[in-house]
DNA sequence: TAGTCAAATGTAACCGCTTACATACGCACA
DNA sequence: TGTGCGTATGTAAGCGGTTACATTTGACTA
């Protein structure tokens, strides 16, 4: 009368309503062999009588390990994770496992809570799309001895795998794509961080101009992240003294933010300033001018977590691997020909040390 | 030796290490009282020494309830949907409730068994925000007996919680406010679909037009969804021989998608023709021009949808209601004062039925 | 007709936790 | 010293499945 749960039915219900034992019922339901055909029949009439569920959480118990694998994202609202989540997901359906997905926030509270989860729902794998990670949370990972892979925490660590994209050969396609269009002074705008990701793009972004000079200078902007941020930046950027031919921005969100601003101030693209991002999410083939920047394949990305996740028959499973995968740069029209600094004379003339033209 | 998780203690172990029973170790993980401190004290270091996690499978078969919230949503990309998802799920968190979530993909069958998940986990409850659900479906939910509540989906259904935004009244005032500027010709742009809220907007659209015959006229254009279905269907409205003053369309994502074309074809947004979207999603703002649009207070919804679907003391809880939300105009810069057709008649001279003024 | 063996099904232990109930403990009181 | 009682802990029965092993069934052989 009090059962907890008087209103699902369990296995033992649709035993007793087929006429059969609970394991009877049970090798109908997961498909095994043994089992007449006409007591399979009457099984399943019976389930589907009583409209039975079965209790997933019972079956990982008993089983004692799951197909479920765990996602760890820092933002799904980024376009770009979300990509890979769903690579990542589809990857896993068609092979049968279910997917958890938690999203951090990037907020370093959520994720030590949402890994506790993951832990305590014993996934069978956690792929990490994250951007925060201390080295406590690591120890807890790898002691929970659940199969890990990392998609670009940059320190390669024992026993997980990473599958990163080669940013450094990204950013210096842009930067030499640029320079071959005559760009002479290239602001790079990016968050602060020292996260891989990023102080990678800054880093290559600062050597590669280093080897044009001292023909061509560079320079860092610091940016808040996403739309707003970009916008910001571009403001102080154009304040800033430095005139730019282009502004490279460290993701796409960030450039079509400055986008907007030069837009506002009347500074067009390309003909005045070329503006590239990095990613190439949606987005960026739908503003205008449509931005030239870096493709980054998600869905290969998404795929090759899920391969390096779960062991396979005769993958291309390299526990413990750093995994590199290379980005592609897309011209679209947010970049051209440069045009020295004119277009930002009216705005600048203080500064000196360059000659107006036209 | 062959246990199956020779890696992952249990509560047994914990116990033996602190010498206690199960139960004590139980009591303080749960943070019963009835403990010792120095009883509390020990399990807790013996706890933390063998880096135990709880099994979550196991405590909720035990438990027989669970504090998880099931998310189904049908595009977790859709900006809008993200937004109640992330507002439902900080709800959720603030009160202690984990949450799980299926992304559907607009697919039916992932939509099922996307649902058989969530039954077979016994989510304590379920938010159902997405478009596509067949009677079936409906069945299966009720039968299960999980409270749900939908969001948007049109039909009321007995003893199920449906959170509604009143397109109506959003939709009317995108009509009125366009009327207010002189507009007498207007497109609505929409995806081809009999669901509730896309067809409420039709729906309210041509009402709303008719309240202002015969000065005002309105066409629909059937459009797939997303930006590239707003490229293409402002394309087809072009070349049909309607020449619209304003273009309403029926997300935001479509009204981007027609203002890229708009914008391709050298036509003049809001100087040459009008554009409105809805749902007010961050792209709005960001676009260009910025795009008045129709607000819905995803956060609200959020709430509202975690408020009915959790038993509470003393709360707002209205089972098997239908609870309203308000929507709100923002007037942005891709609408302005009509100025009668006369820009699109370089490209459409061959209609005799208008006189190009200039 | 009994014997053999594979196929079909049943029995019951176990997965790791919670919790009702039983028990042990200590202490005040008569 | 025995009694009673509240507090702290232990015992063991589930929760709803899976699965090793035991048992039954039945067709086929000798």
């Amino acid at each position: 009368m009090q059962a907890k749960n008087a209103d699902l039915r369990n296995l033992d219900a649709v035993a007793k309503r087929a006429g059969v034992s609970t394991a009877t019922v049970s090798r109908v339901l997961n498909n095994l062999n043994m089992v007449k055909n006409s007591t399979r029949a009457r099984v399943l009439r019976a389930a589907e009588e009583l409209k039975y569920h079965p209790n997933l959480h019972a079956r990982s118990l008993a089983r004692g390990k799951s197909r479920t694998l765990g996602i760890l994202v820092s933002n799904m609202e980024n376009p770009f994770f979300f990509d890979i989540y769903r690579a990542l997901e589809s990857a896993a359906h068609a092979r049968g496992y279910e997917v958890v997905v938690a999203n951090t926030d990037y907020s370093s509270e959520q994720l030590v809570s949402s890994v506790r989860l993951m832990i305590g729902w014993r996934v069978a794998g956690l792929a990490a799309i994250v951007s925060e990670m201390d080295s406590h949370l690591m120890q807890m990972l790898t002691d929970s001895k659940i199969p890990i892979v990392f998609y670009d925490v940059g320190t390669p660590q024992k026993n997980i795998t990473n599958v990163r994209v080669d940013y450094r050969k990204g950013m210096k396609k842009i930067v030499e794509y640029l320079h071959s269009l005559g760009h002479t002074r290239m602001a790079f705008l990016g968050h602060h961080s020292t996260l891989g990701p990023i102080s990678e793009r800054r880093k290559t972004f600062l050597e590669t101009v280093a080897r044009f000079s001292p023909n061509t200078e560079g320079q860092i902007v610091a940016a808040a992240d996403g739309l707003e941020g970009g916008r910001q930046a571009a403001r102080e950027l154009l304040s800033s003294g430095f005139q730019p031919t282009a502004i490279l921005c460290v993701n796409d969100f960030m450039a079509v933010g400055v986008l907007r601003h030069l837009r506002d101030q009347g500074i067009r693209v390309p003909e005045d300033v070329s503006v590239t991002g990095f990613d190439n999410i949606k987005l960026a083939e739908f503003c205008s001018p449509a931005l030239t920047t870096v493709h980054i394949p998600r869905e290969r990305i998404g795929q090759t977590i899920f391969g390096n996740l779960v062991p396979d028959q005769a993958s291309d499973r390299l526990s413990g691997q750093e995994i590199l995968i290379d980005p592609e740069l897309v011209v679209r029209e947010s970049t051209g020909v440069a045009r020295q600094t004119q277009a930002l004379e009216n705005r600048q003339l203080s500064n000196s040390g360059l000659q107006p033209r036209c």
